[in-house]
DNA sequence: AATTTAGCGATTGTTCAACAATCCTTCGAT
DNA sequence: ATCGAAGGATTGTTGAACAATCGCTAAATT
């Protein structure tokens, strides 16, 4: 059982104070919708939690945040719950939240989310500029590569997937999407994945993105939902399978 | 335009007390994790909005919620962040939340949403129970319609198309389904139907459902997906769509 | 010695009261 | 009639307070 310490790295922010919001002296310019310090203050946990400053089982505590990042505690607990219902945090009635884990059996979970959504919106062809879009994904991908860069190429991979789910233009899809691509690199700390792990992942991403082009949409569509088969088993051997039930 | 009138039924939720606690003098019984109070009053919202009592683009003042179900403002507004990440409320900053309402365009996207979900999960087979499921909701229906109970009929169908997602066995889809379906029973609301509206979904359903449980997967996805096209245009009929863009 | 009990400290859940910021409206000036 | 300046109302945020609850430690019981 690979359960995290639920005290390790609990949240020290240290001096990580929220980035100041110009003080509004000169009125706003233009309407351009000032995120409220709740908002602002989950940006700032989501930030911590994609570069990993929190680990997956770490404990957040109210007045710690509140204190570290110069707001009161009230504010925190909104924050939390926007966190919460990313699922990016679970709550544990009167005992606190926790950076949330995924488990084998969510690990399973969010692929069958990511199969729906995925080969849905690829079916739909999308926009030229859609299309385009994955493109771009791609070789974004094949960049990172030819710089080694472990972590871009992870970016690029999730880049590229985003991009399928736009070709549906929807906003809902979308924002689905979004969260389960920030729950996944929340796993994704806990499984430090080695280079040829997502080496294979450059060619089928190429693939796709030809068959894409090509109008070959079904094709296209197959050649995904086999590529995200084959990526849940290897994600579900990195956690150490058992038994998905 | 079908603007709704924002002052229209501002939360008067009357003498809707939140439902005691049991006061808990007799110690927990069992561990049945008791809902906290922002939970309770977002499920009382919940429900005056599914059963129509705040319509779509009335008001919520958080200090008359307040007065109205005796919490303070904070935990309102702990109840406000829930409902709004479900999308049944929106937050205008500064100005206060607003029944959620769909517009032409999130007709469209919901509909993208339910394709994706939908026929995944119908494709996946699911267990034995899963299917009878599926032909419960219609027998429920078909109840319901010799009733003449029109309520009854759109709850069945929501029951048919929730059974549908549930054969995915996802806790993520079944609560993105859920949520869909509750925005659309926000928007039912808009649109009172007339009672051959849901006659013709009683025979689509059972012909999915002979074709599930022949096995057909392919036949039934189809169908579903005929289906949820046809309905997408008669809810935009409804709507009085204005060019889904 | 092992297990239960009781008590303690810490943290969450919730309330209350205050104040700044912001928006909408109304009124008044031009 | 148009524009701009008060005014009022509501949201956003804070800080402090207290009850409820949890986990732990130490005492008491068998």
């Amino acid at each position: 059982m690979a359960t995290t310490d639920p005290t390790v790295r609990s949240a020290r922010a240290s001096t990580s104070e929220l980035p100041e919001r110009g003080t509004r002296t000169g009125a706003a310019r233009l309407r351009v919708a000032v995120p409220s310090v709740a908002e602002r203050v989950a940006d700032e946990l989501r930030l911590q939690l994609a570069e990993g400053a929190l680990l997956p089982g770490a404990r957040l505590t109210e007045s710690t945040i509140a204190e570290d990042l110069g707001v009161s505690r009230n504010t925190v607990r909104e924050a939390f719950a926007e966190l919460a219902s990313e699922r990016l945090v679970v709550r544990h009635p009167n005992r606190g939240v926790f950076v949330a884990s995924l488990e084998a059996g969510d690990v399973h979970d969010v692929y069958t989310v990511r199969r729906a959504i995925e080969v849905s919106s690829l079916r739909a062809g999308g926009t030229p500029e859609g299309v385009a879009a994955v493109r771009a994904a791609v070789e974004e991908g094949k960049r990172a590569a030819a710089a080694s860069d472990e972590d871009a190429i992870g970016t690029a991979n999730q880049h590229f997937h985003g991009a399928i789910v736009a070709l549906a233009g929807s906003r809902r899809l979308n924002s689905i999407m979004a969260q389960v691509l920030a729950e996944m690199r929340l796993f994704f700390h806990k499984a430090t994945v080695d280079a040829h792990f997502y080496q294979h992942y450059l060619r089928d991403n190429e693939e796709i993105c030809e068959a894409l082009e090509a109008g070959e949409l079904d094709r296209a569509a197959d050649l995904l939902l086999a590529y995200l088969d084959r990526s849940e088993d290897r994600m579900a051997d990195v956690h150490g399978e058992a038994g998905t039930a």
